[in-house]
DNA sequence: CTGAAAGCGCTTACAG
DNA sequence: CTGAAAGCGCTTACAG
């Protein structure tokens, strides 16, 4: 951890272009992409030295120069996903990388002002988000001039879950519907939007509004919650943790699922499948949300090679709950 | 998004200077905590200045200069966590800011050449992982000459989880012990640590080696993985969905939990709270040890008034598995 | 107590 | 086809 520990200092373009016996210029401009300017024996020379001292091009000098960053900063909502955050940004870090773009992770919320300096700091490319920018975020970004992209730049996905979940119910012969959202309002980014989809459902179908139910991961509350209902009622739930809980209540109440009462989950999480009956609930790919924000992120930037915006579809995965 | 949309352009050291009528020298030193320097007028007049101007200094700049940068990246496991990540960094994010540093995710795994690039960009002031570190990228820490510090900088907490795992169970009466891994290795970054720590108490409390069982979260898994055991055994879990999945396979099976079999899980999930009977687990607080790495980079990195790193207490949530 | 100068590493217009 | 020069924003030794 020592400067004179024994790890070399990292080369600069300068050692390259020493190495080479060529230009710093030269080195540059090959080493972004004009190679074709050069006598090929010349860019030869310089991807070779570039290779054997291990160049990386320092990333302040860069930004200082050309005014903005190659990072592009993804935020993290504040939600536990069923999902490996790993699974979700792998391709998204790829389709960067080959870019030569870096992604950088950061959690959303925390204070604005920090976003602020995030912005002033890295100057990013670009903010993508998984869930809807807030007013605040909005701003600050228009201010600091960053592109920001998120899930509703491309129609609203939470709109469409909450749909899918509302018609699956009233397919199945549900007359009376209630949205359960997770009680901490934290953990629930989606929430608002998918209960007003489950109300235009309910009045397309010209059936009464759904009954709204919050609820933390206890039995207590599903207790509670169900209480608020009577047999026959087909509950949409804001994820599958929501769902399983109640599942559990009823059980213990005596209700049949699913002739007492519907349940349908979301997010297909591993121990859906493990209940009994499994739990009925829908599947999507957050992978492919991640890859179809950033897929109009870089058509936004004019990249001409954008890849084409993944379709999100959202299967219902049939279990024996709703 | 445009330069000229309206948004001004980010203010500079000079714009302060100019704004101040004073030097960028003068600006640069107030504003690096060395208005003792000065007279206190002219520190009010910087201070007043980069104030009305909105001024954010340039991470390129001083990156440029200094050599490395103020950011700090935390290396993200390639697991699911029962926790929010926001509540896991939300403090670490806080300490961070407070010395003007600035908390940046990633993920971990991804190629080691990944890791050598962002180093080489950021050059950042250090990197934290909860999870240990893999040869690859301590040597390539090395090379870059960036300190790294990971959960087992101090002490293996992994082992003693699986250690008070095992104890607890033979404490409550099981004289053959299982270690249950998740399937999928990806995923059980810090299974090998405490299987070996289970055999260690087996071996001290006289009892054969633990049997060690693999599965993935369905019933096919669970059950097959009863199959190598007979009624009596104790298993330590590497997660709380590995114990809910075998809990739920055992009762399909008619094996009396706690009675023909001892599970105890790993995290608290809050599911864990909605089984029959509740699960025993095993619950921490994974931003104490995010605050635990953090503080012992601080000390590490010689900042005078790095908190002290908060302990570790592990606390068995006693329910009724085992 | 304050400022002029140098230089961190890079890239791009320009000159040859 | 290649190189010398300027400048991005910052901070620190130095001079006054």
């Amino acid at each position: 951890m020592t400067k004179d520990g024994g790890e070399e200092m990292a080369a600069t373009s300068a050692d390259v272009a020493r190495h080479a016996g060529l230009s710093r210029a030269t080195v540059s401009q090959v080493l972004n992409g004009h190679a074709h300017r050069f006598a090929p024996e010349t860019a030869q020379r310089v991807l070779r030295a570039a290779e054997e001292l291990g160049y990386e091009p320092s990333v302040a000098g860069r930004m200082l120069r050309r005014g903005s960053s190659d990072f592009v900063i993804a935020l993290i909502p504040h939600t536990t996903f069923g999902t490996n955050l790993q699974d979700i940004f792998d391709t998204v870090t790829d389709v960067l990388a080959q870019r030569g773009l870096t992604l950088v992770l950061r959690l959303s919320a925390a204070s604005s002002t920090t976003l602020d300096r995030l912005l002033a700091g890295m100057q990013p490319r670009a903010v993508l988000s998984l869930q809807p920018f807030s007013e605040a975020e909005r701003r600050i970004l228009d201010e600091r001039g960053v592109p920001g992209f998120d899930t509703t730049t491309d129609g609203d996905l939470n709109a469409d879950i909450g749909r899918l979940q509302a018609q699956h119910l009233v397919a199945r012969g549900y007359r009376r519907l209630a949205f359960a959202h997770l009680r901490d309002s934290r953990q629930d980014p989606y929430g608002a939007s998918r209960e007003e989809a489950v109300a235009q459902v309910c009045a397309a179908a010209g059936l009464p509004a759904p009954t709204v139910l919050g609820l933390g991961i206890n039995l207590d509350d599903a207790t509670q919650a169900l209480d608020a209902l009577a047999p026959g009622y087909g509950v949409a739930c804001y994820n599958d943790d929501v769902a399983i809980t109640l599942l559990t209540a009823a059980g213990q109440r005596g209700w049949n699922v699913p002739t007492d009462l519907g349940l349908i989950g979301m997010d297909n999480i591993p121990l859906s499948g493990v209940t009994a009956p499994r739990l009925t609930t829908i599947e999507y790919e957050l992978s492919a949300v991640a890859q179809n924000v950033l897929a109009i992120a870089l058509q936004a930037l004019g990249q001409d090679d954008a890849p084409t915006p993944p379709p999100i579809d959202l299967r219902i995965v049939a279990g024996g709950t709703a």
